[in-house]
RNA sequence: GGACCCGUAGCUCAGCUGGAUAGAGCGCUGCCCUCCGAAGGCAGAGGUCACAGGUUCGAAUCCUGUCGGGUCCGCCA
């Protein structure tokens, strides 16, 4: 039960029941209502705006209205506190067996606790990581990649029917530069002395084995060939290789996406042509010459007629090029066939996930989705900020040009992917992130990933020393479900209670903002709860969870400490990240 | 010149789409624990939510402007 809109139903049911009565106006827009948990305990369990929402379009002060909204809230059988309070605030306490029965409802839902009928099953294409094929992921695509794949997650618990895509820029210069360093290589493998790398060619050694690979395939056909015969063959065997080897970075990260659009095939099944036919069929399409751009001059500008995309139509600040002076498509006309070809997909909720240094293209490329399905198909882009590698606070330098960047396997096989997974929540993906490769890993309160790992690795331990100690408690989440949990009364165990039942609405709201770093730190907020808890046992042996000497007593924390795993266990899933039940 | 993002405790950051006395960790101060239910606990100090207006019952949150920081601007990808 997602307690938060069960009662927000019960306060509209009293407005209604109010309006049927005659004593409040009738129709009165009940949508900007809330219900809440107030910051501050003592004002109770729930918390509602709706006296004072109403007030103003009832024609009554909010004070009388929240007292005529109290006799009815009042009379809820859960409800055992109400009063009125500051503006015209509601406050609810609700009795502690209520509170109890929520953590049945996670025992009874177990895994799937939280998931949500939101989404209504609407199909949302995510977008993420898309990095070029010319080279191994490095960690600052990793954050993309996780805050896609944990919004992924994140969106299919809220009950929508959620696609992750890659799109493939394997159309570009940039590919063609990919078979020239690939041939350098297979001349090199090959036995010859290619010397150093060229500027402007990839350097990297991961090329050696694209090489290899070739020369081991082919030979040394190529080895006379023009390269405007070898070039495409090295390419797409080039590509191919680039690809296996993200994907198999993702992999190790976790990431598994569903659909990889190749930008080339869409270019070569004609979808560029038919994007700009629709735009061109409403008139969104001229060929006309563009001012020079401002900030700093651009050198080898002059001004050239070319064909133009009317984006400043829908917000954008000039209108874009979609063909080059060549004749060739610009990338914003390839990135309209993949935007449209996913809604003909049936995707009319699209989500890009970003480097920050796209931020410019993101106004352009809302007003192509926007003009090439007439407003049916909407692209939200999710912009992430640069990640700032650090080692014991001391920056690690990266020069992707000299090749010594860090690699996204490296920092992997270094920490572990669930540290990488989780770091990268623990700020909102607007914000910029330093990760420090020595502190992720510490044992400490500071270090978030230990804090609710640890959490989950407690829980653990106590349901191990339970199956030992006591043999007839249920083990299973259906057997304690039913255990009697009237002795939970500590107002730290209800507090912690009342916490797990904020997990279905954080799912909701962190959904609808497409905010997955939410989960990661409602995850810190629970563990936060679960260890106070613990701690206290030190102190006070009563409020251990285990009492030798209390089976029915150690049932009921036992279910607790079960829900609390259920939770972690669950929050965790949802952004991809594998709870360990032993600490080592 | 323009666009987008950011500005909250000494530091790093949250703040549930407008709610009540603005929170957490670190650091600081003072107590407690020396315990394998280990990888600490409790309490306290610390704030003009960058600044100035505006919107309204009510603003850190929304609008306008100013200042400061960041990312950008292309027939590149």
């Amino acid at each position: 039960m997602n307690v938060f809109r069960h009662f927000r139903d019960r306060v509209c049911d009293a407005v209604a029941a109010l309006s049927d009565a005659g004593s409040l106006l009738a129709g009165l827009n009940t949508d900007r209502i809330t219900v809440e948990a107030p910051r501050d305990p003592s004002h109770g369990d729930l918390s509602t705006n709706a006296a004072m929402v109403l007030a103003k379009p009832a024609g009554m002060k909010p004070r009388d209205l929240a007292a005529l909204l109290l006799t009815e809230l009042a009379k809820l059988p859960q409800v055992t506190e109400a009063g009125i309070a500051g503006p015209g605030f509601i406050n609810l306490r609700l009795a502690d067996a209520f509170w109890r029965e929520r953590l049945r409802d996670v025992l009874r839902a177990g895994k799937a606790y939280g998931g949500s009928e939101m989404g209504r099953g609407i199909k949302v294409n995510v977008e993420y990581v898309s990095a070029n094929p010319t080279g191994p992921l490095h960690i600052a695509h990793a954050r993309g990649a996780v805050i896609g794949d944990a919004l992924a997650g994140l969106l299919a618990k809220a009950g929508f029917d959620v696609t992750k895509e890659y799109y493939v820029n394997d159309a570009g210069a940039q590919v063609d530069t990919l078979a020239r360093s690939a041939f350098l290589r297979y001349r090199e493998a090959l036995g010859e002395d290619i010397g150093e790398i060229p500027p402007g060619m990839y350097p990297g050694n991961y090329l050696k084995s694209v090489g290899q690979a070739l020369a081991e395939r082919d030979g040394t056909k190529w080895l006379e060939a023009a390269e405007d015969d070898w070039l495409p063959e090295i390419r797409g065997f080039a590509i191919e290789r680039m690809m296996d080897l993200i994907r198999e970075d993702l992999h190790a990260l976790g990431v598994d996406q569903d659909v990889f659009t190749s930008e080339r095939a869409l270019v070569e099944a004609g979808a560029v042509e038919q994007a700009v036919a629709v735009l061109r069929e409403r008139g969104l399409v001229y060929e006309g010459v563009l001012e020079p751009p401002k900030g700093k001059p651009v050198e080898d500008w002059e001004p050239v007629e070319l064909t133009l995309f009317r984006s400043t139509d829908f917000g954008d600040d000039v209108d874009r090029p979609i063909k080059k002076s060549d004749g060739s498509w610009t990338y914003l006309a390839g990135d309209m066939a993949n935007h449209y070809d996913k809604y003909r997909r049936g995707f009319t909720r699209q989500i890009n996930i970003w480097g920050a240094d796209h931020s410019g293209q993101v106004k352009r490329t809302q007003a192509a989705v926007t003009a090439l399905t007439n407003g049916e198909a909407s692209l939200n882009v999710q912009l992430c900020q640069l990640v700032k590698l650090q080692r014991g606070g001391v920056e690690v330098k990266m020069s992707k040009r000299a090749g010594t960047f860090v690699t996204l396997r490296e920092v992997i096989d270094e920490v572990g992917k669930d540290v990488v997974r989780f770091i990268m929540l623990t700020r909102k993906n607007d914000a910029p992130l330093d990760f420090d490769l020595e502190k992720v890993v510490e044992q400490s309160r500071e270090n978030p990933v230990f804090y609710v790992q640890y959490a989950h690795a407690r829980g653990c331990s106590v349901q191990r020393h339970a199956v030992d100690e006591f043999l007839t408690i249920p083990q299973d989440d259906a057997g304690l479900a039913e255990v009697n949990l009237d002795l939970l009364t500590d107002s730290g165990e209800l507090a912690l209670i009342r916490k797990l039942a904020e997990w279905p609405r954080m799912v909701e709201a962190a959904a609808e903002a497409y905010e997955p770093h939410r989960i990661a730190f409602y995850l810190q907020d629970l563990a936060a709860s679960f260890h106070g808890l613990w701690t206290r046992g030190k102190d006070d042996t009563a409020l251990r969870f285990l009492q030798a000497d209390n089976e029915a007593l150690s049932a009921a924390r036992l279910a607790m400490v079960r829900a609390v795993l259920i939770v972690i266990g669950s929050g965790l899933a949802t952004i991809g990240v594998t709870p360990i039940e032993e600490m080592r």
